[in-house]
RNA sequence: GGAGGAGUAGCGAAGUGGCUAAACGCAGCGGACUGUAAAUCCGCCCCAUUAUUGGUUCGGUGGUUCGAAUCCACUCUCCUCCA
């Protein structure tokens, strides 16, 4: 099994340095663990490691894609085993580093994505989009309990986007949704290093690097999402170009745009931590208050690379 | 000195006799997640405790009442206006 790395931890712990870190100590190359940092168009709200970082190690899976295109897990979890396989077979170690658990976690467990998402697909999940307006969530949760009482049970039916997705795949697939959940063995040999602080001063930082996009020209590039929003899918939705819209649309001040956007930030960092704590075996440091188990995670990598 | 107004959980803010440990928002915390994941969704949030239940609350004190954040008296603090 391919020896992988991984650096995981919430935005703005300092997982960019941290890995160029790694990636020179250990001999590696870096993939980019994350669903935002693919767009070349953009760079500013991502946190997109700078020319500079770049510089210091090899990086790939940024710049990618455009903001016009389509992205998902299937996309990356395709190009990261491709990055994965070359780095290998140059005799160098794979370190993706990034904060979206769901593509870490779907690239170590190969998850069974279901089928194509082609016109077929689109257009079962139209309908059920449809149903859902006409008769409601009690309805659409009702439908899915009936086919499959598993995956009903475990998805609220304010949870509209999940019920829909679950219907769709049983529809598109003709298996039950929960039967595609099956736990599969993992396909690398991962090495999870969770990078933490305090929370205080994680928020800290997080606010600071708020205002540091602010003064890099974040409204710039927000106003290139907004204008542009009817044809960008997925780039949209990064935190910092949503907050904002209303600004753009005059309902509310540039200062409340960014205290907006600093929350939203520091809500996703919560959710981030949740994710790595209970889907992910992460060895845990602090990456600001560098201790002693900081230097202690250095040999035990030196220990997993050698077993 | 005179006339009004306000004091509610960390903050903001509802609530004018029982259905109120007290809406709601913010801040804080926890959780779910198998093709939008920086998305989507849920829970906790006075104190103690397990789902339970118990205890102490609405500036303070004392009353009225079967029952008060809500009514009365006194009192403290703050705000506005007039002197």
């Amino acid at each position: 099994m391919k020896k992988i790395l991984i650096v995981a931890g919430p935005t703005a712990v300092g997982k960019t340095a941290f890995g160029i870190q790694l990636a020179q100590r250990f001999n590696g190359e870096i993939i980019s663990g994350d669903s935002m940092q693919v767009y070349r168009e953009v760079a500013i709200a991502t946190a997109k490691p700078t020319v500079s970082e770049q510089n210091q190690a090899v990086h790939h899976l940024i710049d990618t894609q455009s903001i016009y295109d389509e992205f998902s897990v299937k996309e990356f979890v395709e190009q990261a085993d491709q990055k994965i396989t070359e780095i290998t077979a140059r005799g160098k170690l794979p370190i993706i580093v990034g904060g979206t658990g769901f593509y870490l976690n779907t690239l170590i467990h190969n998850f069974k994505l279901g089928a194509e998402k082609d016109e077929h697909y689109q257009k079962i999940e139209a309908e059920y989009q449809n149903l859902l307006e006409e008769k409601g969530e009690d309805y659409l949760w009702q439908l899915l309990f009936k086919q499959d009482a598993v995956a009903a049970n475990k998805i609220p039916k304010e949870n509209h986007r999940r019920l829909i997705r679950a219907l769709t795949v049983i529809k598109s697939t003709g298996h039950l949704f929960s039967k595609q959940q099956e736990e599969l063995p993992v396909k690398y040999d991962a090495y999870i290093v969770g990078l933490n602080t305090e929370r205080e001063l994680l928020y800290q930082r997080i606010n600071q690097r708020v205002d540091q996009m602010m003064s890099d020209g974040l409204l710039e590039e927000a106003n290139l999402i907004y204008s542009h929003q009817d044809k960008i899918y997925q780039a949209k939705q990064a935190i910092g170009y949503k907050e904002f819209f209303p600004y753009f649309e005059h309902q509310i001040t540039e200062q409340e745009a960014v205290d907006l956007l600093k929350q939203s930030s520091r809500r996703y960092a919560k959710r981030q931590l949740t994710y790595f704590r209970n889907k992910l075996p992460v060895n845990w440091i602090d990456s600001v208050k560098k201790d002693t188990r900081y230097y202690h995670v250095f040999k035990e990598i030196n220990n997993w690379l050698t077993k």
